[in-house]
RNA sequence: GCGGACGUGGCGAAAAGGUAGACGCAGCAGACUUAAAAUCUGCUCCGGGCAACCGGGUGCGGGUUCGAGUCCCGCCGUCCGCACCA
């Protein structure tokens, strides 16, 4: 009995791929493209099978639609900057650079074993200035047209480590990695003006109909727009005023104060003669912005002792508060409360003692009666307590509230979101430079683009905490451009989001000059089928959708959305197992013993946990290169795609895979020693044959149709099922009657092509053994047969009064006259009418027949 | 708090409103073998029955329908995203 040498296989085909460069693509204007792509990995040391899965969806799609005709283009690249970089830089006294391409060097290695189509002519690495120093020139662009700028903004900062943390780095106020309480700090830094998009960005995502729902909205909630209004108050005794935003103008008549965000321009202002509220502000700005902080602090406040006129009631005035709870990042900074509709608004003004006042009465409630008690009021009602807006609707109210603050130059109606410009600027060595240069004189001044790309030096020194550019010896002392003076770099460097933000434009054209050639883009573009994972669902693709409008307003491309079509993959998973001392082990450290308890090598008892995401940390990870070692790269792609929904996590078990390396042996010896003597390929079939082979040929084309349908709609896991089916029905075949030879060719031959897409070296093998020459990646989808799908014979379900009683083979497309006569004629519905006529029988053509007695 | 997804055998799962559990994993029994591995065959939702068969069954409670895992309403649970967002 053979086994399937995969060792020697994959090692050929991937060889025969590669010298006949089978997957390097051109653009062929007027022949149908399709762009697959995976999102690109961070070289992070070594692949592990959550890339692979990823990777082998985006591999089956590119080969399918490549058999289907399409001109395909699949690349892969490097996100090659990046923190841990600089981090293991500094942990093995290496250099950002050494380590990337080190790892660089060994997933490709991984990612070829593997046998993925890529065109590896397009492989690129952020890193490289041949790829950053277009995005220096896209900054400049971007400068020229005021989408990049230059301010101030608060920013977490590590003292220890002497730069800015993303919030994902801030981990319960303190840094990820020093474990330094992280201040507040306000620094100069660039921002690219996405919210010169926003209103596009929302509204565009209604078109995006091959997005998964889920992150369609996730986007729209991270755009969060709310409608609403910006009111002014003016300051009692002063014609200052005090803007705040409101989606509840229609409460306006309950509001009992005003509050201010600490860091407040007016706030600040009070504060300079006001040493408590100094104090206040200070206080505020040390505590932390980790959601744990946020959940346990106590809405506090600080009387400014100043007054703001009502809007609609010169005679009414409210207090000025400073206030914790309020943000200076959204709408004015300043809101008005209304306490007895707004949660928050109503636990401040039950700390302080201010006035509730409701001004929304529940439907049917008794104004006389109506008090607020522990909860405010949020929802429809008729407005009461307000002058000329009793008796409206909230909706109404909303309106006539907007329109009066209009009319009296009081306010007006607005929309404000929760997205904000994102800030770009690192303080940091391994990413891309940002090109301009400070000048005492001239202030901010580009680099001239003559002198791009600005590359980085290569003498760094990382034992000095802090932005090794900056204290870098000569790299930032530079003439300025303008007046010749001695001036300096910007230190700072791009979030390694800029990068990902265009890498599939540079595919297109990978080598050009320019960041890519017009014409291959407009071939390419949109990728068709872009593939990774939901944690990305926000910041990459939104910036992605950002960069894309921005260049067109730039002149470089006309196109709005970069991906037309997006699959969010599940994540791969594996149990976890710790020791008795609580140390985390690895699946290859456990064992199990004569008595079936789980052990470590020693003996120790270990204890099983739950199953979660494969992590370094908890050490429940399986390499890959041992898994492609032991079974080869084909079975562990069949068993990426084959054991969950593409969407759902897959839970890597031992026993799975060697379920699929049973099933690789056993396709194997079906076209090595077949069951029957085959003829040679591409004899026609005997059109008449007996029941038993016919049903096979069914199958075979029923599998080809099932197939072709699930692959397109994305759902490998049935795909695997009905081939499997198809295996089975070979297996079955009559071997020794008239055509079965004949079917069992053709079976086979379908198994070896679609196959392909999935296992595409053992297919190109079982294409071999099946007498074929040259590449089955060269070789055509299959086609069903519509003739061929059909059955001759349907069992069908014979119901009585809804519950399966029988069943009743019949021709297909029997009368329902015909089936329903048959159906009463049996003898187990017979038994259930009791002699009865039925009231009525509903004869679902070839499905089911129910009798309702 | 707001928004969303999902609850089906021992496990991963499958089912255009139409025979629930395809396909696989694990398990049990058997064949081959001196033996093991590999391979092959059969069984495997639960309860009752020697059996044909009967009853029950897709988180819980209702509803629509000839017919509901699927649609509607209300609960319970799990997971994810956002969150002092005014």
């Amino acid at each position: 009995m053979s086994r399937y040498n995969f060792r020697e296989s994959e090692a050929k085909w991937q060889r025969h791929w590669r010298e006949r460069r089978l997957f390097e693509v051109t653009a062929e204007p007027g022949r149908p493209k399709y762009y697959v792509l995976e999102m690109f990995p961070y070289p992070s040391g070594k692949l592990h099978v959550g890339h692979v899965r990823n990777y082998t969806m985006g591999d089956v799609v590119a080969r399918y639609r490549r058999a289907q005709g399409f001109n395909v283009l699949h690349p892969m690249g490097w996100d090659a900057f990046g923190l841990p970089a600089e981090n293991a830089a500094m942990a093995e006294n290496s250099h950002p650079a050494v380590w990337t391409h080190e790892n660089i060097r060994t997933m490709r290695a991984q990612l070829e074993r593997m046998g993925f189509a890529y065109d590896w002519s397009r492989e690129i690495a952020t890193c490289h200035p041949d790829y950053y120093r277009h995005e220096q020139k896209m900054f400049l662009d971007f400068l020229a047209a005021d989408l990049a700028y230059r301010r101030e903004s608060w920013v977490n900062w590590d003292p220890v480590e002497n730069t800015v943390l993303a919030n994902e780095q801030v981990i319960d106020g303190r840094g990820w990695r020093s474990g330094a309480i992280v201040e507040k700090r306000l620094l100069s830094q660039w921002f690219l003006r996405i919210t010169a998009f926003t209103e596009e960005l929302l509204e565009a995502i209604g078109g995006l109909e091959r997005w998964p729902e889920r992150v369609r909205l996730m986007q729209e909630n991270w755009i969060g727009r709310s409608d609403g209004a910006r009111v002014f108050f003016t300051i009692a005794g002063t014609d200052e005023r005090i803007e705040v935003f409101t989606t509840r103008q229609d409460t306006l008549f309950g509001a009992s104060f005003l509050a201010l965000s600490p860091n407040h321009p007016l706030a600040l202002r009070v504060a300079e003669k006001d040493a408590g509220l100094a104090a206040f502000i200070a206080e505020c700005n040390r505590m932390g912005t980790s959601e744990a902080v946020i959940e346990a602090a106590e809405k506090r406040g600080y009387a400014t002792g100043l007054e703001a006129v009502h809007p609609f009631d010169e005679s009414r005035h409210v207090p000025i508060w400073v206030a914790n709870f309020v943000l200076m990042e959204y709408g004015s900074g300043a809101i008005f409360g209304c306490p007895a509709h707004d949660q928050r608004d109503l636990e401040f003004a039950r700390k302080y003692r201010l006035p509730v006042i409701p001004v929304v009465l529940p439907l049917g409630a008794d104004p006389a009666n109506f008090a607020i008690g522990e909860t405010p009021y949020l929802d429809d009602g008729t407005v009461f307590n307000s002058a000329f807006l009793d008796g409206l609707s909230v909706a109404d109210a909303k309106r006539a509230a907007a329109e009066r603050l209009e009319a009296l130059g009081r306010g007006e109606r607005t929309t404000a979101y929760r997205l904000r410009d994102w800030g770009v600027s690192r303080q940091r060595y391994w990413g891309c430079p940002i090109p301009v240069i400070h000048c005492e004189s001239c202030g901010i001044v580009p680099v001239p683009e003559k002198d791009l790309p600005v590359t980085l030096p290569e003498d760094v020194d990382f034992a000095v905490p802090g932005n090794p550019l900056d204290h870098h010896p000569t790299w930032k002392h530079v003439p300025c451009p303008r007046c010749g003076q001695p001036a300096r770099r910007e230190t700072d460097t791009f979030d390694t989001f800029f990068e990902s933000s265009w890498y599939f434009l540079r595919f297109c054209s990978a080598r050009a000059p320019t960041a890519f050639d017009r014409q291959a883009v407009d071939y390419w573009m949109p990728v068709d089928q872009y593939i990774g994972g939901i944690e990305h669902a926000v910041l990459h693709l939104l910036y992605s959708r950002f960069f894309t409008r921005a260049l067109k307003r730039c002149g470089y491309l006309d196109l709005d959305e970069p991906f037309a079509g997006l699959f969010t993959q599940g994540m791969v998973c594996h149990q976890t197992y710790q020791s008795e001392t609580g140390e985390w082990l690895f699946p290859e450290e456990v064992e199990t013993d004569g008595a079936g308890r789980l052990v470590d090598a020693a003996g120790r008892e270990v204890i099983a946990g739950r199953h979660e995401k494969m992590s370094k940390s908890k050490r429940n990870v399986v390499g890959l290169d041992a898994i492609v070692d032991t079974y080869g790269a084909d079975t562990a792609r069949l068993y990426l795609l084959s054991d969950s929904p593409p969407e759902r996590d897959l839970e890597w078990t031992e026993t799975g895979i060697e379920g699929i390396w049973r099933y690789v042996n056993r396709l194997w010896r079906l076209v090595s020693e077949p069951p029957a003597t085959l003829p040679p390929p591409g004899l026609p079939i005997p059109s008449r044959l007996p029941a038993e082979v016919a049903t096979v040929r069914r199958t075979n084309h029923k599998a080809i149709a099932a197939v072709t349908d699930d692959l397109d709609k994305f759902r490998f896991n049935r795909a695997v099922a009905r081939i499997r089916e198809l295996t089975n029905a070979l297996d079955e075949l009559p071997v020794g009657a008239p055509g079965a030879a004949h079917a069992l060719r053709e079976g086979l031959e379908t198994l070896a092509r679609l196959l392909g897409p999935m296992m595409p070296h053992l297919a190109e093998e079982m294409w071999e053994q099946l007498g074929h020459e040259g590449s089955l990646a060269e070789e055509a989808w299959p086609q069903s047969d519509p003739e061929l799908t059909r059955d001759e014979q349907v069992t069908m379900a014979v119901q009585v009064n809804g519950k399966l009683r029988a069943t009743l083979d019949i021709p297909r497309d029997t009368a329902s006259a015909a089936v329903e006569d048959a159906a009463l004629a049996l003898p187990q519905v017979a038994r259930w009418l009791e002699g009865h006529a039925p009231r009525k029988v509903i004869v679902v053509p070839n499905r089911i027949v129910n009798i309702v007695a």
